[in-house]
DNA sequence: TCTAACACGC
DNA sequence: GACGTACGTGTTAGAA
């Protein structure tokens, strides 16, 4: 007879899993402002589990602790990418709503962990010979286990999760022990997860070869002074009472207290009805198809049916069905052929929701063929394209001599202007998002790092099975956006600002920047030089040899050897960045040297080698990515490499413009920079009268701020009011607070808060728009620029302090911000068509947020120059003038 | 392979 | 009263 199946799962070490897969994501919000990522994780794994496993009992054990979960993991935790101190709570009573739709047993008790709870239950059903599996984070788990159980335990690695699968006989075979000495060598090495101490610096295999010699930890500490190992001895006396207490904290009760009959552990059918809605409120929309429940909702499937194209001839007749439709959509598979050259393997290509295409290249079939016949089709503008992240293709195609004409939707850029959180916007999560059906995505079919496939490798069959429904996908999504775009007035700005822009960044990207290899060498000769001799010094005043570029080993020397105050710690140890050497910078020469050894290796490693790698060797240039999907604001983002952080502040960092030279000695650089954007842009959004009439005088802004915000005569501001003040300009513009400014001014909080206090009072309206707009962004959940772009706050909404004080400054920030980048962007539309226009040689390589450069033709120098200044002042009509200052030269280091 | 610390720009 | 504090990208060390 086949044994019953009985799975338990502990909920807290699967919540635990769920934090962990949430670690270099974003949180996602729902529009309510929950917080949902580890609720979906959670689910997922548990789902997961109950589908291999198909038990036929089964519950979810809880620790009785505070309604709401928050991991000690995301203490301090500060993304690197995207924003993401929010909210890093979870709310176990969502949770426990979605167990009671899914009918699932939920057991806890006051006073007992969910292992004690899963380790009783065990043991009562191991006594009716059932087949029993755990389900847990943490291998004390163990401990329940009987010979017939098997652990599985859960890892999460950015949102993917992974399985090990413990078979008891084999832990018990491998180590040879009982299970009770996973307890005794848990007290040993401390158990992090719940923050039960151990003894520090003992180790797993340490910990298991103390306990398998002595068996147990009782025996351990009475012939521990048997033990001979350098400082072990002395590090179990030490902590002899911290061991044992964990011994006692990792045990497992496995008498509890009645806590129901086996029988109320019977799985039963989901209510579906409370499902759904619990799914839909909670937005997890591939849930809901998951889990079969969109049966009382209309469904969207793809109805489409892929041909394979595999000749010319088929190429031919597929073309001549497009010149009748007037109208494509595609989806191209680019693969890296090399660092500098892409190749396409395949091409989707619809001519409308129902039918679709799929040409794979191979040798029978080229590329080129393909390319050949359809350059009319691409070059014809009116013929209409839709596609998704078209800035690619565009640059695929110009390099071999194909214009893309007639682009009429990308709905990449779409979902990023409908929503520019979201950290990914692949085609999968749009047909998802917007359509509520799943297709494979892209990353499924290649997998990543070391199981990375190129299309080209791949079978045709699949790409077409796969890619072939994108193009309808398009089509459909397409429809879609459009509607909320129009539902949240955001034509313009997709129509008229960022689908021009998309074949602007990709000729920016096509065109590329000229650099004079031999200026690099060069300075990177000096460095060489530089770094040498500091190398050396450093060395001879720390009194040894050490790597200086590593943090853990300059901190002990700096805060051990030489005994340096500790002015900072961080998560792993002592804080040794330029604000904590500088402080330090009077008491130890070495301290001056290191500075100055730090700045010059980052300028040897990303500046100059760093750019050297990313030379192209055909062109001698660099073609950077600017990425228009990226920042939460509006702004553009430059990768591979980033030239938005050039050098400019140090002179030495600063050198390395020399290095950016026009293509040709008849051209030059044409650099245009707006002057103080975002502040002209806060006193039109505000209409503040003062900050208007500074503008309008043609003041300095940051002195004309100093003598209102000190109250002294505009002549008598002096350079340290002045500075001042300009920290505070800039604290307004980039949405900080009395933190960050007394930290940038190297003042108390409190006086901090004063400047920004008097700032807000001298500009009354503007003080009134900062509360207006929180107040705003709080009622409509979220705020816009000047264009229509909009940032989604939930975090307004969060009880949490920070949380919302953080969505506050965002609230006050981004329209600024973010109508300074839609504002630039309209320049940048407007210089590129008249460019090409006039018919004119020169040519857009660079924007830096609120710089524009432009390679010029000598003969051209005037009008071009005339055109930025034109262009970029009139961009948007203000209540103050924008002013532009325009300055050329034969090197970037020679316009600035 | 991934994270933390650091440093560069606007 | 503490909380943890603009937006990006790239490099290195070091742990797993």
């Amino acid at each position: 007879m086949k044994k019953q199946k009985l799975m338990l799962i502990d909920g807290n070490s699967i919540l635990n899993r769920a934090f962990y897969g949430l670690q270099g994501t974003n949180l996602l919000a729902t529009s309510d402002g929950l917080y949902t990522n580890a609720i979906y994780g959670f689910i997922n794994i548990m789902n997961k589990y109950i589908e291999e496993e198909n038990p036929q009992y089964l519950c979810v054990a809880f620790d009785l602790k505070a309604p709401t979960f928050r991991h000690k993991q995301f203490d301090g935790y500060k993304a690197n990418r995207k924003g993401m101190p929010e909210e890093l709570r979870v709310q176990v009573p969502v949770i426990k709503e979605v167990l009671d739709a899914m009918k699932i047993k939920r057991l806890e008790m006051e006073g007992f962990e969910a292992d004690d709870i899963l380790g009783s239950i065990s043991l009562c059903a191991q006594q009716k010979n059932m087949d029993v599996v755990i389900v847990t984070g943490d291998r004390d788990a163990l401990q329940l286990a009987s010979k017939s159980t098997r652990i599985k335990i859960p890892r999460t690695k950015g949102g993917k999760t992974e399985t090990e699968e413990y078979d008891f006989d084999v832990i018990l075979e491998k180590y040879n022990i009982e299970p009770v000495q996973f307890i005794d060598v848990k007290a040993l090495m401390g158990d992090t997860s719940d923050n039960i101490p151990g003894v520090p610096g003992i180790g797993e295999k340490t910990a298991l070869d103390l306990i398998l010699n002595y068996n147990s930890l009782e025996n351990l500490y009475e012939n521990v002074d048997q033990i001979t190992k350098k400082g072990l001895k002395e590090k179990l006396i030490t902590y002899k009472e911290q061991a044992f207490m964990s011994k006692k904290l990792a045990e497992i009760e496995r008498n509890m207290p009645f806590l129901c009959h086996i029988d109320e552990l019977i799985r039963n059918e989901f209510d579906k009805p409370k499902l759904y809605e619990l799914f839909k409120r909670l937005e997890f929309k591939s849930f809901i198809d998951k889990f079969g429940l969109r049966d009382n909702q209309p469904e969207v499937s793809l109805v489409v049916n892929t041909e394979s194209i595999k000749d010319k001839q088929g190429a031919v007749e597929l073309k001549n069905k497009i010149v009748k439709a007037k109208e494509i959509s595609f989806y191209y598979l680019i693969d890296k052929a090399d660092k500098f050259k892409d190749i396409i393997s395949g091409i989707a290509i619809s001519v409308n929701e129902r039918s679709a295409y799929y040409l794979g290249f191979n040798d029978d079939f080229s590329e080129e063929v393909f390319l050949d016949e359809f350059k009319s089709i691409f070059e014809d503008s009116g013929i209409k394209k839709y596609g998704h992240d078209l800035k690619n293709f565009i640059v695929y195609l110009k390099n071999r001599d194909i214009e893309l004409n007639g682009i009429a939707f990308d709905t990449m850029i779409g979902a990023y202007i409908i929503n520019p959180s979201r950290d990914t916007y692949t085609i999968s999560e749009l047909a998802n998002d917007y359509l509520g059906v799943s297709v494979k995505s892209i990353e499924e079919m290649t997998g990543k790092g070391r199981s990375f496939m190129p299309f080209s490798e791949m079978e045709e069959e699949e790409l077409k099975n796969v890619v072939g429904l994108y193009p309808e996908v398009i089509f459909k999504t397409m429809k879609k956006i459009e509607e909320k775009l129009k539902e949240n007035d955001q034509t313009g700005l997709y129509y008229n600002i960022e689908l021009p822009l998309v074949k602007v960044l990709a000729d920016m990207e096509y065109y590329g920047f000229k650099v004079n290899i031999n200026e690099l060498v060069n300075i990177s000769g000096q460095l060489d030089e530089k770094i040498h001799a500091l190398t050396i010094k450093i060395y001879e005043l720390a009194g040894e040899e050490f790597n200086i570029n590593s943090p853990k080993q300059l901190g002990v020397i700096l805060f051990e050897k030489l005994e340096l105050p500790i002015i900072k710690k961080t998560k792993t140890g002592y804080s040794t960045n330029a604000e904590v050497l500088e402080e330090l910078a009077g008491k130890h020469d070495i301290v001056s040297n290191i500075l100055e050894y730090r700045q010059l290796v980052k300028l040897k490693s990303t500046y100059i080698d760093g750019l050297m790698g990313v030379i192209n060797p055909f062109t001698g240039k660099i073609h950077s990515s600017f990425n228009q999907t990226v920042t939460v604001t509006g702004r553009i983002s430059s990768t591979e490499p980033n030239l938005q952080n050039i050098p400019i502040k140090v002179e030495m960092g600063r050198n390395i413009r020399k290095a950016f030279v026009p293509c040709k000695d008849d051209f030059k650089l044409v650099d245009a920079d707006y002057s103080q954007i975002e502040l002209r842009v806060l006193a039109h959004i505000t209409d503040d009268v003062n900050m208007i009439e500074a503008f309008v005088k043609n003041e300095d802004i940051h002195a004309s701020t100093a003598s209102k915000v000190f109250g002294v005569p505009l002549e008598e501001v002096n350079s340290s009011l002045r500075s001042k003040a300009k920290a505070v300009n800039f604290g307004i513009v980039y949405g900080i607070g009395d933190f960050s400014l007394s930290k940038d001014l190297g003042i108390t909080r409190k006086e901090a808060r004063t400047y920004i206090d008097g700032y807000l009072d001298k500009y009354a309206n503007v003080k009134k728009y900062m509360n207006d707009i929180v107040a705003q962004g709080k009622e409509l959940g979220y705020v816009t620029t000047m264009f229509g772009r909009r940032r989604y706050l939930p975090e307004l909404k969060s009880s949490n302090f920070n949380v919302r004080s953080f969505g506050e400054r965002i609230a006050m920030n981004m329209p600024i911000q973010g109508s300074a980048a839609d504002i630039i962007k309209i320049a940048m539309v407007k210089v590129h068509s008249e460019l090409i226009a006039r018919k004119l040689k020169s040519r857009l390589i660079l924007q830096v947020h609120d710089e524009l450069i432009i390679e010029a033709h000598e003969s051209e120098l005037e009008e071009v120059t005339k055109l930025l200044k034109e262009s970029m002042e009139n961009a948007a009509e203000l209540k103050v003038p924008l002013s532009v200052e325009v300055k050329s030269g034969v090197s970037w280091y020679e316009t600035k």
